[in-house]
DNA sequence: CTGTTAGCGCTTTCAC
DNA sequence: GTGAAAGCGCTAACAG
């Protein structure tokens, strides 16, 4: 069922029923009824493509996700509860949102530039962000209004929205450092990304305010995953002086510190003080309670959609937001032994 | 840039162009190379509104996740590994691959018909399928081929690729059997998906055959969670007679399963016999490894977008596929205490 | 208030 | 081997 036939059922042309369709004026409400009851009835809906190329927007937004990274696979699928989130807000605001899945056997950089070229989504939402990401030049180079959810070190000049990293890495510290510690490790990502950048700098930072040695032996490279947080605390536990307190950057790591931690005869909070960045309804598991932030995931979702549709208006200023990472410390925390 | 500019460029018409880029006959070797040439150079893709209206096709597969259905946001996002190997086959014959996320506050049926009706895909493959699925009924009625990762009870004349739970279940409570096992308890999903209705037939079908006792009481409905494997040992731990086996319909039930053993005193494989479906990376941490079915998820993947390509054909006959589930034994499971 | 028509970018006949 | 032109479904400008 097409507009034509739609037109044809109803003994109206088409440029009436479109006119009714889309809310326009110079339409009799009599006829307008009769149109959108017919549509419902007929189970019209525009066509996509036709609609896309008249209009030169396609009402859609589409968040390209990397199906590679880790990061997309987490625990209780951080992402795809934002995506909830944010479909509902882009939603009310008549836009479709559809997730392009960035293939790990290909270039990220070549298939947004097709996305682009191609017309696909009115604005372009990205995610993974690399401390150098090329993929920003691209974007900004082009003309798809896009979001970055994550930063880069490369440009600074774009609307982006990220969780507040620094604030939480500060929060840790400062609590940490309130109790008595002095050797405190952290986490940071394996790979280019740029939440590692952030995380040295910021750490860097604290030891500096905070009076604590920043020994870079305390900064550890780990693999986001329980592993990783397993690997971690044994490397740490078998050193002649361990650090008393260990900052996660990704929770599902505490599973494996935790677990390090029991194997070592050792209890997390009483021999070593863990904090991890995102508290996942999977931690609530864990015993002790770990220290965590209490993301509003939902309203990042939302904030994700409002700042998308600001792009896509071209708003002023554009986005350069932290998301709040609100601490909350439990007795997975207490002074070093 | 489109057809036009790149046509002007190179002083050609769009039409020769066209042919061209799409590898149609009647265009001189050299023509062919220059314009490819310059297509890459300037970046043009063809508008893909404008290429779908003209051509009737999208050469676009969508997937309908459900975001707001926690099997989507398992463990180690079972969802994206699958979806990460299915574009890399579709994309070797020309599709793309979008997902669709079909939102927790909207309709299902209704969201899937604005898909339909707006010619987004050429193909869609719905995820997460009841037992009584209204979905099936309106994919069938409508034009649009389609694929089921996932069975329904209700029809069963329809393409659909899912998996062997009748074998996992068969082969689990075989092995159970064979050490001695008589009173083997299972979880089921709490809401109305379809895996329910399997598991519980087959529960049955199994009990007859192997002579053991077939016990209502033994299928446990269990939430989607760690939390939901947990609660089922601990209710079943409180009975008179507990069970000596159980068997898990979801991964990252094992988890919750092995903490309210071990907070029981008690240990998987000596106390109580542990078998789950998938075995995920995340569980490989569990002590002893759990009993689970190593699903050669690439394979899936690879399986679900060549059966998405034969709908797209029309080809016959359609797919009905159970993707095997193998079950590999560990000292999660033992003898009878 | 409604009908007619041009044209979005592209592919595909049909001429030449 | 190439160019011209029609038309996919739709919206928007214009006529009436």
């Amino acid at each position: 069922m097409n507009i034509k036939g739609l037109a044809q059922a109803l003994g109206l042309s088409i440029g009436t029923v479109s006119r009714a369709l889309n809310d326009k004026p110079d339409v009799s409400e009599a006829t307008r009824k009769r149109v959108l009851d017919a549509a419902v009835k007929l189970g019209y809906s525009a066509n996509a493509s036709g609609r896309s190329l008249r209009r030169g927007r396609t009402q859609t937004v589409a968040v390209v996700l990397e199906t590679g990274q880790a990061d997309v696979r987490a625990g209780d699928a951080f992402f795809m509860r934002i995506i909830d989130a944010m479909q509902d807000t882009l939603a009310a605001h008549g836009y479709d949102l559809i997730i392009l899945p960035s293939n790990s056997s290909g270039d990220p950089t070549a298939f947004l530039k097709r996305i682009m070229a191609r017309g696909m989504a009115d604005a372009i939402v990205i995610t993974a962000t690399l401390a150098d990401d090329p993929r920003l030049k691209l974007l900004m180079s082009g003309h798809v209004p896009f979001l970055s959810f994550g930063r880069t070190q490369t440009t600074r000049d774009y609307a982006w929205v990220d969780l507040d990293f620094e604030g939480f890495l500060w929060r840790a510290m400062q609590a940490l450092a309130d109790l008595g510690h002095r050797d405190i490790a952290i986490t940071v990502p394996p790979n280019n990304s740029n939440i590692a950048v952030i995380l040295r700098e910021t750490y860097e930072a604290c030891c500096a305010q905070l009076g604590l040695p920043h020994d870079p032996d305390l900064v550890q490279v780990a693999e986001h995953s329980e592993f990783g947080g397993a690997a971690v605390v044994r490397s740490l536990l078998a050193r002649p002086h361990p650090p008393t307190a260990l900052v996660l950057n990704y929770e599902m790591m505490a599973f494996g510190a935790y677990s390090a931690l029991r194997d070592a005869g050792l209890a997390p909070g009483r021999d070593l003080s863990l904090i991890t960045l995102r508290r996942s309804r999977q931690l609530r598991f864990l015993e002790p309670v770990v220290a965590a932030c209490d993301i509003d995931v939902e309203g990042l979702g939302r904030t994700l959609a409002t700042e998308t549709l600001r792009v896509i208006h071209a708003q002023h200023p554009s986005a350069a937001i932290r998301w709040p990472t609100p601490l909350t410390l439990t007795s997975s925390v207490g002074p070093p032994r």
